[in-house]
DNA sequence: TTGAATGAGAACCTTTGTAGAACATATATG
DNA sequence: CATATATGTTCTACAAAGGTTCTCATTCAA
């Protein structure tokens, strides 16, 4: 349903309007498509009003909603370019279980602010055994802070949305509502505990007023090269 | 209610927009299906589009929609027309999920017999990105022998079928026809070394004629309690 | 031979890139 | 609050590249 130039404009318009809530102007898309003239940028978004992947209010500023977006909007460039040479031997049919997938949303480290993983990066499948059991999202993991708990760099957790999460369970947590980052958590009282699983890291203990607990870990992916 | 050749475009069709996003162009679509004339292209996008398979929005450039897909699918069908390195239409996004799941065929370890792991203990999700991309099967990884390559006990491995390994990489080995072991591979000559990641364990050299590479590592997948 | 599937390529339309004028909206300042 | 200025949006125009549609000729298998 859209060419190359429409569907990056679009994951630009989307990036921008969720990480910092306002409508990227014509001059900015601009640039960020490295063309020299505005105009090119109005055409691409009358394609994608047309096609119904925005909607905008005429002749307002900054005044563009994401309505949908493409279908994988992921970096998926070397499957593009691969051609497989073994073939599998029975072919699915496929409906399309949209609805299985879940987004996800950037990566996550310590330090990371909180904006900066509303974006959504790519999609996974959400296995069959938690489908039907509460809403989940994707992060991707950044850095070596949970090492030895086998999660490592660049891998792909899965999390349910929850703040019931039991002492010793890892998590994503938010502290002081700014930075969000992946720890064991060990609840003690009035304050709550976070556990790197790597000997650099150390433990740190927070007041638990200051701890906004977004999910509970359940599961676990990467991929090899 | 279709052509063998209209499957094998809608097919193609379907998987382009579900792995990039973009439509295809008259030109590649042509090329997928090796023929030499555009013309032809134009014939069968018409056909789907008058058995309600796909929409398009018409003199507009890669404006295609799938709507719906074909009941089954073969391989057979797909053999027929397509040649290998294009095939598998692919479709990618699964219906009856029974089709896009792989096997779980037992634990692997230094030390199991070959047999031990031919029997299915589980099914998994097969992630969408690889459905298309040669047989796969998973494996439960038991013992710590990988550990230091974020591998843990317990774990379901992702393998792809093949014995294009390359030197550096994750593989499941057969020695001897007799145990079969997940390693990272070294080639030297006519060697082939086995490397554990865990210093308790050491890397075993073999005469290549003894090892059977039986897939390479492309995913790995966790649960967390 | 006959009909369906293929092939070549011209004709036509869309997309993209360029530039800049015209007009509307937001913002700052007296 | 009025207005100037800056920032944004819409439009016209032109050129080149890329895509779509069409007609007609050819091939191929039954």
């Amino acid at each position: 349903m859209l060419t190359k130039k429409q569907k990056n404009l679009l994951l630009y318009i989307n990036k921008k309007i969720r990480s910092t809530g306002i409508s990227p102007s014509y001059e900015e898309m601009k640039d960020s498509l490295n063309l020299k003239s505005k105009s090119g940028i109005h055409r691409l978004i009358s394609a994608l009003e047309e096609r119904g992947f925005i909607k905008r209010l005429a002749h307002k500023a900054r005044a563009l909603e994401v309505v949908k977006l493409p279908e994988n909007a992921s970096a998926n460039d070397i499957f593009n370019t691969f051609t497989p040479s073994v073939i599998k031997g029975g072919l699915d049919t496929t409906p399309n279980n949209a609805d299985s997938e879940i987004p996800v949303l950037g990566s996550i480290a310590a330090g990371t602010p909180i904006e900066a993983i509303q974006q959504e990066v790519d999609r996974v499948a959400l296995p069959e055994n938690l489908q039907n059991n509460g809403e989940h999202y994707g992060l991707k993991v950044k850095g070596d802070s949970m090492i030895e708990a086998g999660i490592n760099d660049g891998d792909t957790v899965i999390v349910k949305k929850t703040s019931n999460v039991d002492s010793g369970q890892i998590a994503v947590v938010l502290i002081d509502d700014q930075e969000a980052t992946l720890k064991r958590i060990r609840k003690k009282g009035n304050t709550i505990a976070l556990e790197a699983a790597n000997k650099k890291y150390g433990t740190k203990i927070y007041a638990a007023s200051r701890i906004k607990i977004q999910g509970k870990l359940v599961s676990l992916y990467r991929n090899f090269h």
